[in-house]
Order: C-alpha cells, then sequence, then structure tokens
DNA sequence: ACTTTAAAAGACCAAATAGTTTCTTAACTT
DNA sequence: AAGTTAAGAAACTATTTGGTCTTTTAAAGT
C-alpha cells in the first residue's frame, strides 16, 4: 500500500518512535503486532527486517522513551548552579514535565518496572539501570550539596535519592488513575516541603 | 484427572485464592488460560463455569489481593491510639508488609493501575476505589491530629496523604526493580521523618 | 537504459489463545 | 438403590498471534 521511503536508517528510527508509546501504553503482552503495524505504517516485513522480534523492539522502544525521560526531566542540571538551585530546579523541571509528558501512557521506567520486575530478567536490568542513572544524578548534586555546606551532612544521599524518585514515581501512578494533575502538584509540593526541611541546612 | 471436591462456594473462591497471584505477577494480558489451569487445578471448563470471561476472574482477583492488602496494611487504626501514634503505627504495619508481603508480585494496586489506566476503564475505576479507600483512611487520622493539636493546622490532609501513598508506591516499585529491601525501609525511615517534622506539631 | 541490491510488502504458516459444547460423574433426593 | 442435578473435565472451534518466506520495487551503480 503505502510505500515508506527507502532509508533504512530513518526507517528503523521511525518504527522505533512511533512504537514506543505504543509499548508504553499497552505493555509488552498487551501490544500487538497489529497495533505495531497500524501505529509505525509499515507491515511485517518491514518491522521484521529491522527487529529480530517484538521484544527486540519492546526493548529499544524502551530505550528510546527513557532517553526522552532524560532530556526534559534530567536535562542537565547547570553545575554552575548552587547545589540548592540545582535540586529545586529539578522539582521544577518534574513539574513541567507533568504539564506535557514527553510520552505518552504514563512514565516508562514505572510501566517497565512493574511489568518486568517478576517476567523478564533481561528488562528488569534494564529499568533497574535507568532508575540507577537517574538516581546517580541526583546524588551527585546531593553530595556536592552536603560537601559545600548548603545541605545537612547527616543525610544518607542515595536514601534521599530513592526517596524523592519513589514520591515522583508514585505520584505518576496516582495521577494516572485518578486523572489529576493537581494531585500530581501537590505531591511535587510536599516533596519540596521535604527538600527544604530535612534536606536543606 | 484430578477432582476437586463439589463444592461450588469453596471452587469459585479457590480459584480466586489461586489465579490472584498469578494476575498479579503477570498483568491481565500476561496471564493466559493455560497459566491459570496449572495454579487453580481446575480445567476450563471448571473456571468458565464460575467466571464468565478471563477479566471477569481477574477483577475478582484484584478484589481479593486488594482485601488481603487492607487485611494487613490498613489493619484497623486503633482509635483510643492518638493520632501520632495512629501514623506512626501505619508506617510500622507498612515496614512490616515489605518484610512480608501477602500476595506475590507486587503491591496489587500499583499492578493493575499501571496496566489499567489507559487500557480498561471499568479497572481503572476499580483501582481509583482501593486509593480513595486507602486514602481516606489517613484523611481522617490526619484531620484528627490537626483537630487534637497533635498535627499541624497548615497541612492538606488530603495531599499529605497522597503524598504518603506515592512514596510507598514507589518504593514498592524501586525495590521490586533493586531486589532491595533496604531501599524499601530506607524509603520508610525518609517517610518517618517527613512525617515527624512536616506533619507533626 | 540495464542491472543489481536490499528495503519493504504481503502472502503464508504453525502455534497459541480465549471461549463453547458435550460428556462424565460426585453427591443429593426420594 | 435408582434417578436427578449440576460441577467440573475434556474435546472441540474459531480467531488471533508472532514469525517466516517469497515477491515486489525504489533507488543506486554501471
Amino acid at each position: 500500500m503505502k510505500r515508506a521511503t527507502r532509508n533504512p536508517v530513518k526507517s528503523k528510527q521511525e518504527i522505533i518512535e512511533k512504537a514506543a508509546p505504543v509499548f508504553n501504553t499497552y505493555g509488552f503482552a498487551g501490544t500487538k503486532l497489529d497495533m505495531l503495524i497500524e501505529a509505525t505504517g509499515f507491515q511485517k516485513g518491514g518491522i521484521y527486517g529491522h527487529f529480530k522480534n517484538k521484544m527486540d523492539l519492546a526493548r529499544a522502544a524502551f530505550q528510546h522513551n527513557f532517553q526522552q525521560l532524560k532530556a526534559t526531566y534530567l536535562a542537565e542540571s547547570d553545575a554552575s548552579l548552587s547545589p540548592k538551585e540545582r535540586l529545586l530546579g529539578f522539582l521544577q523541571r518534574y513539574k513541567a514535565y507533568l504539564s506535557k509528558p514527553p510520552v505518552a501512557g504514563g512514565c516508562p521506567i514505572l510501566n517497565m518496572a512493574t511489568e518486568a520486575d517478576d517476567t523478564d530478567e533481561t528488562n528488569r536490568l534494564l529499568v533497574k539501570a535507568a532508575i540507577n542513572e537517574w538516581k546517580d544524578s541526583l546524588v551527585v548534586i546531593l553530595e556536592k550539596g552536603i560537601q559545600t555546606g548548603d545541605f545537612r551532612s547527616d543525610i544518607n544521599p542515595a536514601q534521599e535519592a530513592f526517596f524523592i524518585i519513589s514520591s515522583i514515581e508514585g505520584s505518576i501512578m496516582l495521577g494516572q488513575v485518578k486523572r489529576s494533575l493537581g494531585l500530581m502538584l501537590g505531591v511535587a509540593d510536599s516533596l519540596e516541603k521535604y527538600v527544604r526541611t530535612a534536606i536543606f541546612k
């Protein structure tokens, strides 16, 4: 029928981009080949020429979604700013993310995590790596703040990073179910309150 | 082959109980009929005699899982205790839950939420109701504490309840992916710190 | 223009899947 | 003890599914 431009590199990228929100919305098991054909505009032959199977594409889609996330969420926090500004800036970007999520279907980390944790060890490790990357970016800021005396020295950076990530991820889940942006922004406010009182000195 | 005792009421309950952890672990789309046959010990005919289809059983399984959760987690917080004790008691039970989860596969609310939010409106409303029930039980304690002067009067009970639930759910997700009980207990500690400084007066 | 290459389409296939129908039999009734 | 009922087993079916194989054709090379 429709014939896509013959540019294998661009085609592969296009398939990933179009498939990504589908996997993120319906999960791996819930995403059927027909949905991918419809969403990507490629036929089976076209898709299977670029990916060895559905899982292979699903993983590429996850990585793509995670990159999108990083581009907004984890956007390089300017190292010239103070640790306090950097941490508050992170929370600010999180709020912006909530109002305009870069990928349909909720947080890819959360989605992939709940489906993969007891199902697919490879995927579990993929999400684990993503989470660690995110945690590390927060730990860097936290350690810096302790060092400069901006943050309390009795905090455990990794623990606080996980706490921050937990409340963010949990709030996304609640917001999705309750269809409430306000709920998520409220949680963001509580989180900021926490950061100011328990982390800032 | 094996012939179950002919007690329809008990059989139906047995099917639900055996199917519940399977759905919670693999999700709706990821749970195949063969897995249910294997897990329940009933054949198709037996199962379909009690449930009109897979979704019908999945919903019953979710309700069962949520009841299990309530029995531990939300266990009647003794109204004779002070609001502070009740809130800390809740966090205590949450820690106990982490060490000995009542149902395999992670938190049913989290699991059902991530799969259903964009997929099945009926299920989304089911999870939403479960979340509201949980939130309300926290709001009751928070309002009581404000009234007795134990808690700060400038907090928004619903917002704080959602914040608490968010961090708990998020921590369960992280703990499952990282296979770390310590991580979850750490988050619980941060949460307790928050409760003591931002909510307690 | 003619040939070659490989990207993508589309027909094809075997297995899996959800669901239905029919048969069997445990247990209750009389 | 025979007859009745309905729970549950098991065979059956239509569809869907993931994946492969063959064919077509756009575009680059000659």
